[in-house]
DNA sequence: TGGTATACTCAACATTGTTGAATATCTATA
DNA sequence: TATAGATATTCAACAATGTTGAGTATACCA
């Protein structure tokens, strides 16, 4: 193997690896910390439901049911069941689209806004407690590195789903 | 508001939420596009089944029922089911304790080893996919800054399930 | 020996997810 | 203007996961 060639230019193996795993693990605890939250009594949601509801509420007016299928990656089978539940706690509204009746809008209420600004809040409280004793620069740094990790995933996934459509 | 005090020795409330808004997001990603690989034909596991097989697989021999289900985060019930199904699946072994006749012992078996270590290796290639490009001194640093993000996240959510067990 | 704690499974139910069929509506074309 | 095909969504049937509470077997202690 040539691993010890241009150690300084190209990135190791290994630390990419670890990268990996640190990730995946990350991945977990935030999830299971997030979950937690969001079984709280105050909000009742699951982690699907958050998501749905997230995207509306960052969405202006009414959204297509296809578009927000595609936007939190569900098929529209099983969204229609995910917004009956979101319907029956009375956090969004569900109309047909005036000129093409095949459409069903659906549009966050006030409720459901109320409910996510709650959620986020509760969030950041969390996320100071694990965080707030990083140094300022670290976190910007941190910032940084991550918005490039998530340019490099969202260009993978893309390719993966081109790939498979192809 | 008072913002912009200090600016540079407390780390600004506004980078710490996008911070929290990243993780989410890269969480997100990160599960969805590992689902996608499991859910390949050569693996056909579920993420839940792939964390329980991971544990066992980083575990020297035999491991008790409840001490695989407080590892991967599962109640016991959830996770007799689970076992059931990697069973069926042949890639692990049920037996039961010699002297504790009440405890059950999971192990993998060679044939779960190679599916995780399959895994591992079809996984690695994903994440060189999308951090291939990083210089390897900003890898360095992203790996030093999240095992801070870990340290941190893992102390709050034991002061959490310590909080609320107290 | 009895009583209690422990380890696990089972049963009933809710949520999510998949696939394929069904329904309603729109659009283009002959 | 029929009508054939495309599009948008829902429904039905099923599998996996997760929860709670009850049930079963075993161990331990007094």
């Amino acid at each position: 193997m040539a691993e010890s060639e241009l150690p300084n230019l190209t990135t190791e193996q290994s630390t990419l690896d670890a990268i990996e795993q640190m990730i995946l693990r990350i991945s977990w605890l935030a999830q299971r910390q997030f979950v937690q939250l969001l079984d709280d009594d105050r909000f009742n949601l699951t982690l699907t439901q958050f998501y749905t509801l997230l995207h509306l509420a960052q969405t202006n007016g009414e959204c297509k049911m296809s578009d927000l299928a595609e936007a939190t990656q569900q098929s529209a089978a099983a969204l229609t069941g995910v917004v009956d539940r979101l319907l029956d706690k009375q956090l969004v509204e569900r109309t047909r689209h005036e000129r093409d009746r095949r459409q069903v809008m659906v549009q966050v209420t006030p409720r459901g806004l109320a409910m996510i600004a709650a959620i986020r809040q509760a969030r950041r409280e969390q996320i100071h407690a694990a965080l707030g004793h990083l140094p300022a620069a670290d976190a910007e740094r941190l910032l940084e590195l991550l918005e490039s990790v998530l340019a490099g995933m969202a260009r993978a996934l893309e390719r993966n789903e081109t790939g498979r459509l192809a």
